[in-house]
DNA sequence: TAACATACATACAGATTGTATGTAAAGGTG
DNA sequence: CACCTTTACATACAATCTGTATGTATGTTA
């Protein structure tokens, strides 16, 4: 069988990935050895090491991947809606459902930050779920005629509030409880 | 010289805690080997593992004793305080201070979670910031007459916010800003 | 002071990472 | 289509790093 080599390093890129994914959140990042991957993807470290530059950039990969993935469910959720309040509550639960996704707390929450930095992090995730809470609030706060001075402080520490909802979610807590308060802590600052 | 076992040990464990803090800051827990903490405290690997189970053990022990520092920080600035708001906004001073001593949110915020697991965390820290606030904000909901149904999933949304805002102020920002808008989100929902 | 325990140093085995090198397949050019 | 170059991978290697096993000196207790 004859294959073009975009093909092969597609498929190649996604098997690994496939496959470390799987690895570093069953047994996380530092835990997981770049054997065990290629092994699991039913190939050599070459393969590995000719499609990333080292075990942290492919990490990074996957880590992208799963924000983009993220990302482009709140947006499809937060679209829709009528009145800006309902459009940033739809985009919440859309952030909770998409995180509900399996190992996506650990990859994106908790080993991401600390592996490839808090800035570096933000930096792959360009157009990321703080970004959008920050565009609905700004709407948000005009409508009821609040200045936006502290958008950004506001933006930066709901965002908080909703990684570590989504947390809590995994751990077992009752998602509408979360869902309930995130939207009291959002009706409390958006009066004037 | 004759110094007794249980000063040696003690002398040996701070000397070690304190060289591995200062690496574990400037280069992170996975960059930083074994051999250059023991370096650093100028003695042998012998004595880390004599005194220490393992590498994460001696992290887990300064992550603890940053807790502890912390949370002691909070305490004694929550207490003198007047109203129950103030001791609550007292204490975030007294936590966004706590948390400008260099290296605590690396150690805190961002590779103690994903090192030791969030779990494990909480269970090292016992009496953490977020047990403080949950204390502050029950008797908060109280003299206002709100249910405290939530009060749980506020606390922890309302300590993710604080640890943001911590991250945030490193990172340069306003740390008035950062006040503002945490008092902002406890007064909006401390009404009924 | 004899016997034991504790505090540390040294030596070792296994595993892991990144690189260097080798080989086969794909892609371009006369 | 022959030839050469580049890409995609596999194999081999060197350098670390971790945890453990063992050895030795110092403190502790009877």
């Amino acid at each position: 069988m004859r294959r073009s080599n975009q093909e092969r390093s597609g498929s190649m890129r996604l098997a690994l990935m496939a496959a470390a994914r799987g690895l570093f959140v069953e047994k996380g990042y530092a835990d997981t050895a770049t054997p065990d991957i290629v092994s699991a993807a039913g190939v050599t470290r070459g393969a590995l090491y000719h499609h990333f530059e080292d075990k942290k950039a492919l990490f990074s990969a996957i880590v992208a991947e799963e924000a983009r993935q993220v990302s482009a469910e709140i947006e499809a959720r937060s679209a829709p809606s009528t009145n800006e309040r309902d459009a940033i509550l739809d985009g919440a639960r859309g952030y909770f459902d998409a995180m509900a996704v399996p190992g996506r707390t650990r990859l994106l929450l908790l080993e991401g930050p600390a592996i490839l930095g808090l800035h570096s992090l933000q930096d792959i995730d360009a157009e990321n779920a703080e970004g959008s809470l920050k565009a609905g609030l700004a709407v948000l706060f005009a409508a009821n005629g609040k200045d936006a001075i502290l958008l950004d402080a506001y933006a930066q520490l709901l965002s908080a509030a909703f990684d570590r909802a989504a947390l809590a979610i995994e751990a077992g807590g009752r998602r509408d409880d979360y869902e309930t308060a995130i939207a009291a802590l959002i009706d409390g600052i958006s009066v004037k």
